[in-house]
DNA sequence: CTGAAAGCGCTAACAG
DNA sequence: CTGTTAGCGCTTTCAG
């Protein structure tokens, strides 16, 4: 049998109360018992158990967080900053990946909600209406984070996808390109959706007419990239500047120009969006956008403790600034 | 308030004993009792308290993992492969970093424990003397992965990492390369250790005598990697050949030789260290080592829910296979 | 500053 | 097949 409460209290000879005072830092305790009480604590290894803690006081100090796939280096990457913060402020995370599918975001949701997390952390590609109203009649906060919601008003933590899809797409334009083409990742992702909305506003607004050919629609791996460079680079009005929904499929689209004896920028240009780490980890390295993923995760867990402490909370929805960054894969 | 079972309890006519039965799925429940449950359940919106259960009957159902650091390529892939496997088997997984601090992991591994989880997966560099210890007396199984534990007997899913750097090392040495380079990352990191044994092995087994020149110890990351190939180009006797403790470095090293106009593998070849996904997403794409990185972290969960589950475990120890992967920067 | 006592919501014998 | 009854280990009034 582990060594409980009462036993510390026993030994101690004072009530179950004042352990647990002691042990919850409460000040009304004499520091001379509570000195008594720390030292039992010490010889007996007493170890709180978070669990009958966490039946008693209603709070787990545990938060969940459902991610599309944990081993994305973008998503990776947000889950750090939401833990770390999530450390700080001394919660657990209970990691979930959905795969964006939207039963499992469904089951998903339940079991933290059986396992009494205190609050959520949702990331996704969209939200169904289902899952939504669920997050709507959840008993405990939850914080979207890298996430555009449609009609939901949760609060969210993001950047704004569309306006900064349109100035990269600006850049390639200044570039004296008048119709960069566009390689997109999986649409039914929202986020998606934004930057090519941004990028159509971008090449309308110069009264072009949109080439159905420069618009590849795909999925968001390297190999898609790989591909979808193939494919524009076989048509005959080849463009001579691409924006890529994300590195990671921007370092496929460099390479399938590459692997085909094109030259980036010279012939050329790519933006890419995201600025993960593979970024810097391609020739020539590639500009792109830049979204703070980890100070999303880290701001969307920092905005979740204010919720859960039931704080004053002025802006429900927090939009972090973007910047795009030139590097050698433009001019 | 929220609805407990004694609401369903009460609203069906039946017990609590009931009502969890039917929850928990004992097959000791007439159907048509078994069926009013279900429908109170549904019409009350009854969702079963898990923290409750877990003070009750002693398990949560929830697993830790310790992770050096989720927003690396390498271990997201092995938490991905724990989730996955933790998820089959209806665990929630507790994941937290440690950057390998060792006080950290004490810390963390002490708050897991609080959490009362039913096991722990660790990954790490290398298991402090003090951790050790208590994890041999941890009150729950506890699975080491991709880690080598010096002297202590806790159940580990590992590759052999010696004879893989090994098996690497000569890959160079049977392309004529007498001595092979090692660009190395913190060798305080055992693992890492490792990978430099075998390499010794394959370089002193030809009766080379070792060039502290050519062996760079530095960090594992992509920078250390330029770095490092600089570091080598600049020798008067430059290498032929290097081998790398990871791909990142690995993409490094490449990138360091292109960039002051050394050709990979013409002038010089270069094999890496875990096949992750970076391997194809370099030109020249890499050789490297594969190691089954998610598969490490499925089996380890796997083992743990055996030992969780007091099932036999015939042998703690299990070593995944490994191979060798020759692409484009080896001739 | 300290103690007594009543739960938190559920499981697990045990009895029938 | 079903109900009764103790707890699980802790927090939290409420008194004093």
């Amino acid at each position: 049998m582990n060594v409980t409460i009462y036993d510390v209290a026993r030994e101690a000879n004072v009530s179950m109360a004042t352990v647990s005072r002691v042990v919850n830092g409460n000040p009304n305790v004499k520091p001379a018992t509570r000195k008594k009480v720390l030292g039992t604590i010490e010889t007996l290894g007493y170890r709180p158990n978070a669990v009958a803690r966490g039946l008693a006081s209603k709070r787990t100090t545990t938060v969940g967080a459902i991610i599309p796939d944990i081993s994305s280096i973008f998503f990776s990457e947000l889950a750090r900053g939401i833990e770390d913060i999530a450390t700080m402020y001394k919660y657990n995370m209970i990691l979930s990946n959905s795969d964006q599918n939207p039963d499992k975001e469904l089951t998903l949701f339940n079991s933290m909600l059986e396992k009494q997390v205190d609050g959520i952390v949702f990331m996704g590609g969209k939200i169904s209406e289902e899952l939504l109203q669920q997050f709507e009649k959840s008993p405990v906060p939850i914080v979207i984070a890298a996430t555009v919601q449609g009609t939901g008003d949760i609060p969210t933590v993001a950047i704004d996808y569309e306006q900064a899809a349109y100035e990269a797409t600006n850049l390639l334009v200044s570039h004296n390109h008048q119709h960069p083409a566009f390689v997109a990742g999986e649409t039914e992702i929202e986020t998606n959706n934004e930057k090519y909305k941004g990028y159509l506003r971008a090449v309308t607004e110069h009264n072009v007419e949109v080439k159905q050919e420069y618009i590849v629609k795909s999925t968001n791996t390297y190999d898609a990239g790989l591909k979808a460079a193939q494919q524009l680079a076989e048509l005959s009005d080849r463009p001579s500047a691409v924006f890529v929904s994300s590195d990671e499929m921007a370092l496929g689209v460099i390479h399938g120009f590459q692997d085909i004896g094109l030259n980036v920028p010279e012939d050329i240009e790519v933006v890419g969006y995201d600025n993960t780490r593979l970024a810097t980890m391609v020739r020539p390295t590639l500009s792109t956008v830049v979204q703070p993923t980890y100070d999303i995760g880290a701001v969307a867990m920092r905005l979740l403790t204010k919720l859960m402490n039931k704080e004053e909370v002025t802006d429900k929805n927090v939009t972090l600034p973007h910047r795009i960054i030139e590097r050698n894969s433009t001019k």
